[in-house]
DNA sequence: GATGTTTTGTAACAAATGTTACTAAACATT
DNA sequence: AATGTTTAGTAACATTTGTTACAAAACATC
């Protein structure tokens, strides 16, 4: 767990903070599609991701979907540090997008270490900005673009967090992320697929052109 | 300007940091309309709304807009904040709605403030909060909401945030905000004005339901 | 290989939203 | 009063997105 947090946060943390959060932080490995965080959740602590890739969902009160954005290993869910830091629920669902590593942060030390360590104060603001940035990435995404080329960012985005040219996923579970029908995603994929942009198998999707 | 600040901020932080915020803040008053943040801005500081409502709109590359919040009397902006501590580039714009009040405080204290003032500190990661919950509730409305509910919804907020009845708009305005054509939300608004829920008049709109 | 299940393809249609074009009303200016 | 400008109303049509229905292909199981 030292190697990986050294790793990732060995930059961003001072060497005290890092002993900290070895000492206080509980380490847990989450396998492909394992729920980290659900709607309601109130959250005892905060996830720093150390590998994998974490998905996070917006769910409205008749249980409609919509994908939010991804983490990556160096971040973390500023929605649960909102939570853990308030008591307060948590809006979101987090699932993990592939087997995922992460050191979830007792709450209780969450402001402590706002005082003590600067290196903490700058990774929680950036983590914030960050994130409403990515939001505000989404908003554009709904607002401006039209659903083909929706579908196609959500293909390159989704396979450069993966790190891989196909993804492995139906268009049913695209469907879902994007909040339409299958037979919306059928017909925009066939038609990404008469561009040569992408290549469609069963279960798989090839990106061609990025 | 001492007595507005304890009026909204009196319960919110300690008598030391408003003596602070006294001595280094700037008070400005806004005219109706006026830029207050420009996209591309560098803040030199974040501004603290005293007294009136401000705007804050997201445009895209193309120069689209699209309405993203309010803020009211007692909020900051977060995003501001963000630009302001790392020195970085502004994502929005900022324009009053009506008259307000604002006092702008140096971001070279924002730091300092977060060790000495667990008042600030909590200011802070609430504001990142309510501003992220809004940018969800800006994310539902755009997936999940019609544009004919996304309308009556953004009528009733307006209406709430400058605390009237009644809007002095005109159908136009209200298709830049939210991104659609005016003709568009014409057609919507006779329907609205069918279903008795508003009253339309030349420059401005009556809210007969809420 | 027969059977059932999941995934994909596609047509036909429906509904929502966007666009163009024109008109009329309200208001302002001279 | 005549004129121009801004704002609103509406029809007709185009495009985008959503829905229903069905068939075929790919895969899994027995």
């Amino acid at each position: 767990m030292r190697e990986k947090l050294e790793s990732y946060f060995g930059f961003v943390f001072e060497k005290e903070l890092l002993d900290e959060i070895e000492l206080l932080g509980t380490y847990k490995k989450l396998r492909e599609n394992e729920l980290l965080v659900d709607l309601g959740d109130k959250m005892k602590g905060v996830p720093l991701l150390l590998e994998g890739a974490i998905k996070i969902v917006r769910e409205d009160k008749n249980g409609e979907e919509i994908l939010l954005y991804f983490l990556e290993r160096g971040d973390t869910c500023a929605s649960s540090f909102a939570s853990a830091i308030s008591n307060g629920k948590c809006g979101i669902r987090a699932i993990a997008e592939k087997e995922s590593e992460i050191i979830f942060l007792p709450k209780e030390k969450l402001d402590d270490w706002l005082v003590k360590y600067k290196t903490w104060r700058n990774f929680v603001i950036d983590s914030y900005n960050i994130r409403l940035n990515e939001m505000m990435e989404t908003i554009d995404t709904l607002a401006f673009m039209r659903m083909d080329e929706r579908l196609y960012k959500y293909l390159r985005d989704r396979a450069q967090i993966m790190r891989e040219t196909s993804l492995n996923t139906t268009h049913q579970e695209i469907a879902y992320d994007m909040h339409t029908s299958r037979v919306v995603v059928s017909r925009l994929l066939k038609q990404l697929e008469n561009e040569k942009k992408v290549k469609l198998h069963r279960n798989r999707i090839e990106i061609l052109e990025f």
